[in-house]
DNA sequence: ATAATTATTAATCATTTGATTAAAATACTT
DNA sequence: AAGTATTTTAATCAAATGATTAATAATTAT
């Protein structure tokens, strides 16, 4: 045993210490969810003393919070320009969502399951005018699709684009688990996809 | 105030004692996961005292066992039957897939979150065997999807499936806290999925 | 009816965990 | 260099939480 080896997982890096805290709380936060995660593992993690976190953030709340908020915007933060971009074309709208959302996702696998989960926490405040909410008004985005399918309401398009973009990140965790597919196989298929589900947005737009 | 009243929110009924805290427990743990769920709430929930609790299940973990284990045949045990169907052609497979799926869902909508969310956590015990790995080995169904799309894997169309199916009950949160959608409206338009989704599958496997 | 088994309760334990405190170390200012 | 402010640490607290225990109540068996 060597002496003053780092500890087993620390963020050892010349980042500051608020940084470093932040840094952690974003990897044990979002592989564990708030109850789960301890002050003691973010500290840990971030290779610091656990009071520095309280004498830095206040309270893991407070921390998580922050976490929060920078996540909800990572996650919604790829729709947002496209959607409203008023002069771009319904295609190349969809083509730009699916293509943008994999490769953020294939970076941060497991920030929409963390997001949706922590979200259904009624304790914690939800800012009612949050992208979701515009993104669903009046956008570019919806006019197009309501002009594609006057028939139809635009959130179901919505909800196939993101559901076939986002759902196998959160599936992920069974076909991991199973050993059914490798990681290299499933990186792969995702690649596939940001071709094939542009296609097949535009093939059920068209379904009659 | 009157005596005797049932506290806040107790399962109050004729059920055993056993079944109480089970039914309890479904409720806890699938509202708020295995880590924010406390042993007291449980037996709050169930109106008994809490030693009873270990009496009958030893721990909060042997508990969650079981509701977990429950959980995971109730979201995996819709597809199993269908999918291993050899004489259902593939064009009803998909139709009673989904159909299935959503009406199971509307009465279990947190269901999907949870599941997905617990069996990350890799200290709990993953069957190997589970009907996942079966579902994508040599079923009816992945033989019948082979036939119509031989040039793609498979697992895509499974992923389109089900991202399109149970997608809207994760992403729920998001629009019932943006207060965007009621309670009525999503039903209604989870309802008009239950017919749409299987002719955009349809009209997916026919794209080119 | 009595004994034995099973179910239930109140009280208590032992750990865990978020947070604080007071002292020590470091950095900054003049 | 001395003094001041800032950062970091070790020790400790208080509350929460999973679990146990010993006594009591209810049920079942003899």
């Amino acid at each position: 045993m060597i002496y003053n080896m780092p500890k087993k997982k620390q963020i050892v890096s010349d980042l500051s210490t608020e940084e470093k805290i932040k840094e952690a709380a974003r990897k044990v936060f979002t592989e564990k969810g708030y109850a789960a995660a301890r002050t003691r593992d973010i500290a840990e993690e971030a290779g610091i003393n656990l009071a520095l976190l309280n004498y830095y953030f206040r309270s893991k709340e407070k921390l998580f919070d922050e976490i929060m908020l920078e996540k909800m915007q990572q996650l919604f933060g790829v729709m947002f320009p496209i959607v409203s971009d008023e002069t771009l074309p319904l295609e190349n709208k969809i083509d730009l969502i699916v293509q943008n959302y994999i490769d953020m996702l294939i970076k941060n696998p497991n920030l929409p399951l963390f997001v949706l989960n922590e979200i259904r926490n009624p304790s914690k405040t939800f800012d009612k005018n949050f992208p979701i909410s515009k993104m669903l008004k009046n956008t570019s985005l919806v006019n197009q699709i309501k002009e594609a399918r006057p028939d139809l309401n635009p959130v179901h398009f919505l909800l196939n684009i993101l559901g076939m973009t986002i759902f196998p990140f959160i599936a992920k965790p069974i076909f991991g688990h199973v050993g059914l597919i490798t990681e290299k196989e499933f990186t792969s298929l995702l690649n596939e996809r940001k071709k094939l589900i542009p296609v097949w947005i535009k093939a059920i737009l068209k379904s009659k």
